[in-house]
DNA sequence: ATGTGC
């Protein structure tokens, strides 16, 4: 069972750490940090969370923490497991989490910071009023009734251009090109469909956001110019996820298989960790309920990208094309070369050495999928570019630095990398130490506009509750999880 | 993250 002290860690590589298997363990633990990164690697919990998540049934090569890993419900957030479909493989809504398909979307505007300038605070305004955030409802799109909805749940962002909002580029360019097609709308319970009517198209709280924000550094300048990114432009990032539908449906599975879980004969060490066999009626339920959440949070994205535009073109003359979307939060059935997880297998495996392909299904929670070059579900433009893999976006804290990635070959972690800076601070602790009025004269002395919901949500939100960005992706590159591409600095934060 | 919470 659960060990009460905290597993040991053993430093492979200066970016890798291992948790020998013990207990019910199937697989071991892969950490990847710094050593700078490491002491504060999210405390005890998250690393016995890998530990834990390690015992699932059908776990393959490793249990495997990013370098912003933290703590989370049942699986840490940084955290990265696939199971063997074929071999009684479990998914586990705890692995994906309550956000569905929370993600990133980043656009560049043909406009650099110095013409920016001078529009800067109307277009913050603009931005501001085009923006539905905070708890609760208010959105861009209020949708008529449940077969609205239902069609938005099958086809995402994809239906979302079809109705007129957005252009055939921001489906190119989007993971799984808007949508994905395995959706079971009608599979919803009624609490799901009532949640997500009169949120579409909003940004809600937390660490969701819109900001403006302008290249900073481009470090790969083929990778850059391929994604339409060059040093000194404007662009728009917004991070949010699937509302109170995915809440919901997280929610509702949960139940569902703690309830069924015996009869699989499944046990875990932590409630939280409540799973069922990929192939099993409750595990496709979750799967095609997940997949539902997952096209509601592109169309949200699409709605908030498509209002965000249209406040650029009208008050800069600009327009917004869409450089990658992508979610963080997810499960997906992917064919990977599965090793045993000793050491260099994973790089060894996609070099096309040891290990058997294999159906997995891969929990990315707080973690981003990393396609190599080359890869076949890459956007057309980018898929036969020698060293050009899939756009990464890694959201930093509000106020600081966020990234574009690239993924990179031989990636060690089924094409995953890093999702953002993760948290050190709770919200609780954050609010006791700074009032949001304050962060706010101070991001605006510092040149970012900032445009807040709550003065508790800002203050929750401040950048020392963090762990440093550029630290995380420093690390995510030393472990060959991912390269960086772009680094960008935000000018504006509309905070939800 | 979330009509913050058994």
């Amino acid at each position: 069972m659960t060990p009460a002290s905290a597993p040991a860690l053993v430093q492979e590589t200066p970016y890798r750490y291992r948790i020998e298997p013990t207990g019910r363990m199937r697989v071991p633990g892969v950490v990847f940090a710094s050593p700078g990164l490491l002491p504060e690697v999210g405390g005890d919990q998250a690393l016995q969370q890998v530990a834990d998540v390690a015992t699932l049934p059908g776990i393959v090569d490793a249990s495997y923490a990013m370098p912003d890993v933290h703590w989370g419900y049942g699986f840490p957030i940084g955290g990265v497991a696939a199971t063997d479909i074929a071999d009684g493989g479990v998914v586990s809504p705890g692995g994906v989490g309550f956000d569905i398909s929370c993600g990133v979307r980043l656009y560049a505007a043909d406009l650099d910071a110095a013409a920016f300038a001078p529009r800067k605070e109307a277009v913050l305004d603009g931005l501001s009023r085009s923006t539905p955030r905070g708890m609760g409802k208010g959105a861009v799109w209020d949708l008529s009734g449940a077969d609205q909805l239902a069609k938005v749940l099958a086809s995402g962002a994809k239906y979302a251009v079809e109705q007129g909002h957005g252009v055939q580029r921001d489906l190119d360019r989007c993971e799984d090109f808007g949508a994905v097609d395995d959706a079971d709308p009608a599979g919803l319970s009624e609490r799901a469909v009532n949640r997500g009517l009169h949120q579409l198209g909003s940004l809600g709280s937390g660490n969701h956001f819109l900001e403006v924000q302008v290249v900073d550094a481009v470090r790969d300048q083929a990778a850059a110019e391929a994604y339409g990114l060059r040093a000194g432009q404007v662009c728009v990032m917004i991070h949010c996820g699937s509302r109170g539908l995915g809440h919901q449906i997280c929610t509702d599975h949960v139940r569902a298989m703690e309830q069924a879980m015996a009869g699989f004969g499944i046990t875990v060490p932590d409630r939280q960790l409540a799973c069922v066999p990929v192939e099993s009626d409750p595990g496709r339920a979750y799967l095609r309920a997940m997949a539902a959440a997952a096209n509601y949070a592109r169309a949200n994205r699409q709605l908030l990208g498509q209002a965000a535009r249209e406040v650029f073109e009208r008050l800069t003359g600009a327009g917004l094309d869409l450089i990658y979307d992508i979610s963080h939060n997810l499960a997906k059935v992917e064919t990977h070369r599965v090793t045993g997880g000793d050491g260099a297998a994973g790089a060894a495996g996609a070099a096309g050495g040891a290990g058997q392909p294999r159906r997995l299904c891969v929990h990315r929670k707080g973690a981003t999928r990393a396609l190599p070059p080359g890869h076949p579900d890459l956007p057309a433009d980018l898929r036969d570019l020698p060293d050009v893999g899939q756009p990464v976006l890694i959201p930093g804290s509000m106020g600081t630095a966020s990234y574009v990635l690239t993924g990179v070959p031989g990636g060690p972690a089924f094409a995953s990398t890093c999702h953002g800076a993760g948290r050190t601070l709770s919200r609780h602790q954050a609010a006791r130490a700074v009032r949001g009025q304050e962060l706010r004269r101070l991001l605006e002395s510092r040149g970012i506009a900032v445009r807040g919901a709550s003065w508790r949500g800002l203050a929750e939100e401040m950048p020392e509750a963090y762990k440093d960005i550029d630290a995380v992706v420093e690390a995510a590159e030393g472990a060959g999880l991912a390269r960086a591409v772009a680094r960008l600095v935000p000018v504006g934060v509309v905070k939800g």
